[in-house]
DNA sequence: ACCCGTGTTCGCTG
DNA sequence: TCAGCGAACACGGG
């Protein structure tokens, strides 16, 4: 599931659902996706009541007001990872923890791939995990400072593509996003990060705020706030909301001359129109 | 059977 | 010393 926007639909959802709401039973399956691996520990989150659910990039970080104090919970979605809403009994395919709240619902972390990660922090203080202290600015939250984009960009050497996918950069853009942001910047995906002048950095910013807005908003009308679940546009039925990203092949939707290629960057497919972010710009 | 995948980390290399 | 790369993780779908 997981990159912004997708996980911006989880974090909305889940204040929907359970902000104040008090949980009164944990299960879990002893999988990665437990951090400690003791399912056990997780006894500490009973009774205890959802104060805050906050996200920065793709980090979900729940606070919760128990009897002993502040417990935070850290919940990574990984690649496949959701958060789901059943009435209690019922199944969630997946389905790796499970909080049940005073008003008869369960949330479920499910997660197909286990690349996901849910785990307890102390006091939530979230800036003491690694993964979460090394996050770069959201960019929906934050905003996208070109100077400080330019900066870090001209510190590496790898692809703008790769560049994009570090989340110390920024927090948040993952493999679809970088695609999707590059098309409208009009840049070459295979481009030195360094190599970009201001005025692209400039259509790059503004191309990652436009491609994470209009996703969410494709999401939004496709219903992603149900209770049943978010939609995702590789799961059955969901159309590909997409302008370039999985469409090799497919006529480019701004030229409509050259075809959309796939190149492999980062070890992962990047999509792009050679005439729209060709070497010129 | 084989390849691919919305993510991240780890180990090796130059 | 360290940036950068590929493999690994785990599982299902085409």
């Amino acid at each position: 599931m997981p990159e912004l926007p997708e996980v911006e639909v989880a974090r909305a959802n889940l204040a929907r659902w359970a902000l104040g709401r008090r949980i009164t039973a944990v299960e879990a399956e002893p999988t990665r996706v437990l951090r400690p691996g003791r399912p056990s520990s997780l006894a500490a989150l009973v009774g205890a009541r959802l104060a805050a659910v906050d996200r920065t990039g793709k980090a979900l970080m729940l606070r919760l007001d128990g009897k002993r104090g502040t417990i935070g919970v850290y919940s990574h979605l990984g690649m496949t990872g959701k958060w789901l809403r059943r009435r209690g009994g019922e199944a969630a395919r997946f389905s790796r923890v499970r909080l049940a709240l005073d008003d008869g619902w369960v949330l479920h972390h499910a997660d197909l791939r286990l690349f996901g990660r849910f785990l307890l922090v102390p006091g939530a203080r979230f800036e003491r995990l690694p993964e979460v202290a090394r996050l770069g600015p959201d960019p929906l939250r934050d905003g996208v400072d070109v100077e400080a984009l330019a900066a870090a960009l001209a510190r590496t050497r790898r692809p703008i593509k790769v560049a994009l996918l570090d989340q110390a950069i920024l927090a948040g853009v993952g493999n679809i996003q970088a695609s999707e942001a590059l098309f409208r910047a009009r840049l070459d995906p295979r481009r030195p990060a360094a190599d970009l002048s201001r005025p692209e950095v400039r259509r790059l910013s503004a191309g990652v705020l436009a491609s994470i807005r209009d996703t969410l908003e494709a999401f939004r009308q496709d219903g992603a706030l149900d209770d049943r679940a978010v939609v995702a546009y590789v799961e059955e039925g969901a159309r590909n909301p997409f302008a370039v990203y999985d469409r090799e092949g497919e006529p480019c939707p701004r030229c409509k001359r050259a075809r959309v290629a796939r190149v492999t960057l980062g070890g992962r497919g990047t999509f792009f129109c050679p005439r729209e972010q060709g070497e010129a710009g």
